[in-house]
DNA sequence: CCCCTTATTTGCGCCAGCGCAAAGAGGAAA
DNA sequence: TTTCCTCTTTGCGCTGGCGCAAATAAGGGG
């Protein structure tokens, strides 16, 4: 199944692209679909293709030598991810790409990109744009880590996630991740966040299930999050 | 004091500007002095300038709502920084720099560079590649918090410094700064650097004295930052 | 509908690292 | 030399959060 190139305009970096530039991308992808728990790719090798997801739910980890792994982002759909191989020449990728679900991507030569930067500084912009995104976010987190309590990470980690992927529902927003997720997402342990939701649930703040997290009371969490103290 | 043109090919983003660009930047320099703990500005204002440090030390930090704070970097001479600005629009600092020691900057306006980027698509190129390492160094040091342990910590931001701003001397490469400024960078305390500094004192490793750190045995403090354990 | 796999909860013990407090130590200025 | 300020060290007690282990729950497939 071919993509639509003008399905790509959702992708931000190519915002602000010619319906000629879409084409061309479009052209020169490769779709490829694989099955939950498997990997785009591995942190370490050659960063030879970007990704667009089409469809399905991956994360971002990093691994540590000793296999623990900690999880950087998560990607829904048209969001980008593997770009880094783009600007740095033989670039190796600085995490590894799982599929939360089934799920599907295109795939970029990253050389391609490249070529296009060169003679469309839009691409650039967008791309740089991006990137001072993550470095932001990233920095935000480090901090958090650094100097925060586990319950306000968690409920951070929470607020990012609603913002990015929660879903509307009658009582609340509802999220889709099991604990050991939440867990590399906030820097602690599967069963400190068991605990931490325990104790939010006979709040009344959340309402919990098998890989799920029902949100009732999001000012509440906003104030775990914020509060100073 | 005028800064002459051709010094700046020594920032890693004008590394591949010509001359005449050379010039062009310089001539909308101005030139920036403060003294040590003084600010070229702070998280939240908005990001006018992007400055280039000619002389001296900085740091760039993060503060949280209740005043702790982490060294995301140490800034020398000839690096960039507060560059965000340049690609988003009215954005604001996301991090504090402060000097060292008595320092010295050029103030760039953030919308010249981005004006000039519009037509020179190599100094995209290369903001972005700055970038790009920024973000694996964020993730890398975002993944360590959260696995690794504080010893382990230390000894990778000693190593990152000696790869910055290490000065070789008889018996070992020496580093100047206070244990503060080492948990900052380690996320941890003071109490806690400087005990495992004395431990690593009496394991004959290094050799510490007032806001210095003479590493006598680089390999084994590599050791510690590698072994697996 | 039952079985098996995978996710979750919770009790329990433990310890790494925090942070106060108070005592050194080193430098700079006078 | 003395004073003062800042940086550093170290004893001490405490606790947040880790992680094992075992019980429980929830799906999903056959």
């Amino acid at each position: 199944m071919k993509i639509d190139p003008s399905m790509l305009r959702q992708v931000s970096v190519f915002q602000s692209a010619t319906e000629e530039d879409l084409k061309l991308i479009a052209q020169h992808a490769i779709e490829r679909s694989i099955e939950e728990g498997e990997f785009f790719f591995f942190q370490g090798d050659p960063a030879v293709y970007l990704y667009v997801l089409v469809s399905g739910r991956a994360k971002l980890m990093q691994t540590n030598p000793a296999g623990q792994q900690v999880n950087l982002r998560t990607i829904s759909e048209w969001q980008l991810f593997g770009a880094l191989g783009a600007v740095r020449e033989n670039a190796t990728y600085p995490a590894t790409a799982q599929a939360m679900e089934q799920s599907t991507a295109l795939a970029i030569k990253s050389d391609y990109l490249k070529e296009l930067m060169q003679t469309r500084p839009y691409l650039s912009f967008d791309l740089m744009r991006l990137m001072t995104g993550y470095i932001q976010e990233m920095q935000e987190r480090y901090r958090e880590l650094a100097t925060e309590k586990v319950e306000r990470r968690i409920a951070r980690a929470l607020l990012r996630l609603v913002a990015q992927m929660g879903t509307k529902v009658d009582g609340g927003i509802e999220l889709t991740f099991t604990r050991q997720d939440l867990a590399e997402m906030s820097g602690t342990t599967l069963y400190t966040v068991s605990r931490v939701l325990s104790e939010w649930e006979r709040q009344g703040l959340v309402e919990t299930g098998r890989e799920r997290v029902l949100i009732r009371n999001p000012h509440g969490v906003v104030r775990i999050a914020e509060e100073l103290n």
